[in-house]
RNA sequence: GGGUCUGUAGCUUAGUCGGUAGAGCGGCGGACUCUUAAUCCGCAGGCCAGGGGUUCGAGUCCCUUCAGGCCCGCCA
């Protein structure tokens, strides 16, 4: 049976298995009626006393710890909704469950159960068994009950396990689907549409990253998945919506690590007739309301900070960020001398920049950005890192852009959305001349997207806020992989793809 | 890409100076009708991540491959 060894059944419980078929009892029965979660069980019969109370009750779930004590069992039963303590009694059950249950049904194992509330000498809780089917045998063997599973590899590679055993684990991956449904309601309650837009496209754009690439055959074309949902989204403002949001995977074909996974999600939004100003106080309100929602509270502790999600967070410009906290006026020092401080201050890139403008960028992200612990808007942004927004009202040279930081990370950014069809040419073409000179993640002219513009964009505020990345903040998962139910990971070599033509199959 | 640490039974792990690979949980057999990391007695279970080397002898030392963690670089 074991031929083949990318499967990891245990034979013991094969071994099982085949003494419940030979008994012919039924292993993976098609449907089980339950007339209680076990969370109900929990809350409707919380005063049950020591006697049984008449009533039946019909739950299932999978079972945890069996403690075997002869002719009784104590074993611990979980479903989704929580975990009740079964008291199994040889003379209470039908004739040869007990037997059944005794030598084939284990920890792992899916079972159903009928009895009656009542509370243990101890003062548990328990359910007292009538009679009890198997639902699901299992073939894997379950971690450890104490320790349980926490080789980390192990927990990624195979999630479900984790899940299994790990209550903290289960609770993250809770706590993640709860903030992306407080995230849609709180758009939608404001007015905001959700849609989707193409993850497949032939041009890629909305950001500076390198994309995956891929091949569809009946249109024998190259395409690319997308970096960002940002230029489609535009197109709807375009068309009419006025308040567009989407929840959007994006894949960038980059560096694994704490903070970055190839695919992850981001929720963007765009809202006609707001600037960038607007979708501060969007991004804000809908982060604070979602930590104060999820957690009870304003404050967060993340790694060794506490975090205040009190509004109105901080909002410093750039230039402001980079002389406060980093200690450099930038536009008091030419170039040259910029480049000198840099090197003292170890900013790396400094030889390849030539413009104060530059230089700037190249400050904030070696000096500022990890010492944005309490969350911070950083604004106005130089236009040329920034094709897409809107350039600034006062400062020349200067685009309407924030970004907001949070423990050091980007959490969102969001800008003025460029709606200039002509400004919006001239900064694509020079993407294409950095693209040119052998910058990969320059971004692509989208001829499309410009006629789009062509047409007319009203004045548009837009932000893209990281949702892996607000899952870790709110969890307290400092590793983008804590927070990604399936994050990516290398493929194993095991024995099995190694021998592909050995005589197992 | 660089550095560093890790990989031993299903899981959690011990393994000293290089000298027969040890435990707990889980499993199996036995005892036990209010336990909860149940308890007690007994048993089985290991290609020490893979490959190569040094050695009389390697889980242990060396080289190398694979996978993972952390730090740095790269990257919004």
């Amino acid at each position: 049976m074991q031929d083949n060894p990318s499967i990891q059944f245990d034979d013991q419980r094969l071994a099982k298995r085949h003494q419940l078929a030979q008994a012919g009892v039924p292993m993976y029965p098609h449907e089980f009626r339950r007339s209680h979660t076990i969370g109900a069980i929990r809350t409707e019969f919380c005063d049950a006393g020591h006697d049984p109370l008449p009533e039946q009750v019909m739950t299932a779930g999978r079972l945890y710890g069996v403690r075997d004590h002869g002719k009784t069992f104590f074993a611990d039963l979980r479903d989704e909704t929580g975990r009740i303590q079964l008291y199994i009694r040889k003379d209470a059950l039908p004739e040869g469950k007990f037997q059944t249950f005794k030598s084939s049904i284990e920890r792992g194992d899916i079972i159903g159960v009928t009895g009656r509330v009542f509370r243990t000498k101890v003062g548990e809780i328990s359910v007292f068994v009538d009679d009890l089917v198997l639902l699901t045998k299992t073939l894997c063997s379950l971690p450890e009950k104490f320790h349980g599973l926490t080789n980390l590899e192990k927990r990624y590679r195979q999630r479900y396990l984790d899940l299994i055993v790990n209550e903290e684990s289960r609770e993250t991956f809770r706590t993640r689907s709860r903030i992306i449904s407080l995230l849609r309601n709180f758009l939608s309650g404001q007015g905001f549409l959700e849609f989707e837009t193409p993850t497949l496209q032939p041009l890629y754009g909305g950001a500076n990253a390198r994309p995956f690439t891929t091949f569809h055959n009946f249109l024998g074309q190259r395409l690319y998945l997308r970096i960002a949902p940002e230029l489609y989204l535009k197109r709807l403002v375009v068309g009419g919506f006025e308040k567009v949001f989407e929840v959007a995977k994006n894949f960038r074909n980059e560096d694994i690590d704490t903070s970055h996974n190839p695919e992850f999600s981001m929720v963007e939004i765009y809202q006609a007739y707001a600037d960038y100003n607007d979708m501060m106080k969007l991004t804000e309100s809908l982060i604070s309301s979602i930590v104060k929602e999820v957690t009870g509270s304003d404050k967060l502790a993340f790694e060794e900070n506490t975090i205040s999600y009190d509004t109105p967070f901080q909002v410093m410009s750039m230039e402001d960020a980079v002389r406060t906290i980093g200690g450099v006026d930038i536009f008091t020092h030419d170039p040259d001398t910029l480049r000198q401080i840099g090197k003292e201050k170890g900013v790396d890139g400094v030889d390849n920049v030539h413009t104060q403008r530059e230089m700037l960028v190249l400050f904030f992200e070696a000096l500022v950005e990890d010492k944005l612990v309490q969350p911070t808007f950083i604004t106005d942004f130089p236009v040329e890192n920034s094709p897409l927004a809107k350039s600034h009202r006062e400062k020349e040279g200067f685009v309407e852009r924030f970004e907001l930081f949070i423990a050091g990370m980007e959490l969102a950014n969001g800008f003025s959305e460029l709606n200039d069809p002509l400004d919006q040419v001239q900064r694509f073409e020079a993407q294409e001349e950095k693209r040119r000179l052998g910058d990969e993640e320059a971004q692509m002219h989208d001829y499309d997207f410009v006629n789009a513009l062509g047409y007319g964009m009203p004045p548009t505020g837009g932000v893209g806020i990281g949702i892996d990345r607000l899952v870790m903040l709110i969890t307290g998962n400092t590793s983008i992989k804590e927070v990604i139910l399936f994050p990516s990971m290398k493929r194993e070599i095991t024995s099995a793809t190694e021998d592909e033509d050995s005589p197992s199959a």
